[in-house]
DNA sequence: ACGAAAATTGACCAAATGGTCAGGTTTTGA
DNA sequence: TCAAAACCTGACCATTTGGTCAATTTTCGT
């Protein structure tokens, strides 16, 4: 076919449109990642199939793995998104605070965020019920530097006596499991 | 090679064994329903592999199906019999009784069950994740007599004014799923 | 406008998986 | 003892699934 009119793309595109130069693949990873979480929940991680994911993304499945290379790597993104939200409340926690009442509030907001993004909640949930395979792997790595933080928090709050020592990670982690 | 002596079976033959009629189907099927309760639990449904549960059991996969025909047949028995332990324990629920301690007895019950098999309690809350796709269909049919049963105490409770009318199969439903 | 980089995707694989089956062995009941 | 029923299982098979690739189009920086 000759192509005449050839304009005309993805997505409604009227005629102005963002032009930012990362712009394609921040929009595409976001919506393989959010696909990506609902399937993740609703199916498990054997449950879900990369075809599944894409379709729900509106994408060809090649253009998953384009973005993400495998489904390993895809789903260890979604927990990436998953905790670093949930660490992020963590902000709150300070030294200057007592123990109590921040890790009230903080479980609080947790439940919170459980509500509100119940799909996260539930990838998070079959994570732990196979025994949390990435979770370890995720507070020594790509959040390191955030659990370090907390630690040092938690560390300094029981050497002023206003708390037992504890593993923070430990703590985390049957916060999260309780939080279900 | 010739052979000499093809005496020798499967699991350990002594020399003395029981000979009940059913027996061996009875032995089988249980160590197949053991081994799909472990999988299950920890893979999922689509997790799971008939060829893992026949591993875990000690016996080739054909075997299974030979008992349990498919999968999906499988892990409808294993929800089976967790549901059916559930259910049992409320033999205790009957018209002489208070609403509010009877309830609270089986909840207590109900919470020691998933302490002391987990593996159980762990496949239901991967059914219920996916949407507990299984369970209308099996109160309604398998468990249905036991269901009506106990309908008909909660009817009598509702009618003698001790508590506000409820579905059976909703209020289960949501006991099972607080108590994960 | 133009070449490089990024993005797209249909067509393919190899491996994994649920399931089948025919032929053989063991149990069971009479 | 003997035939029927139950049991066993290696070898297959069809489908599904994660993943690859090369050819093509689109976007981007200059």
């Amino acid at each position: 076919m000759s192509e005449t009119a050839v304009k005309e793309k993805g997505p409604g595109n009227g005629g102005k449109e963002e032009t930012a130069p990362g712009h394609i693949r921040t929009r595409n990873r976001a919506l393989i990642l959010s696909a990506a979480e609902e399937v993740f929940a609703k199916q498990g991680y054997r449950g879900a199939t990369t075809a599944a994911i894409a379709e729900k993304a509106g994408l060809p499945k090649a253009n998953v793995h384009y973005y993400f290379g495998t489904k390993e790597a895809l789903y260890h993104a979604v927990l990436e998104d998953i905790l670093g939200l949930w660490l992020g409340e963590l902000d709150r926690i300070t030294e200057g605070g007592d123990p109590a009442t921040a890790l009230g509030d903080y479980i609080r907001a947790k439940i919170r965020h459980s509500r509100e993004r119940p799909l996260a909640s539930k990838v998070y949930a079959n994570e732990m019920i196979r025994g949390a395979p990435h979770t370890e792997s995720f507070l020594k790595n790509e959040l390191r530097k955030l659990v370090k933080e907390k630690a040092a928090v938690l560390d300094a709050w029981a050497a002023a006596g206003k708390m037992d020592p504890v593993d923070p990670v430990h703590l985390f982690s049957v916060i999260w499991a309780a939080t279900q």
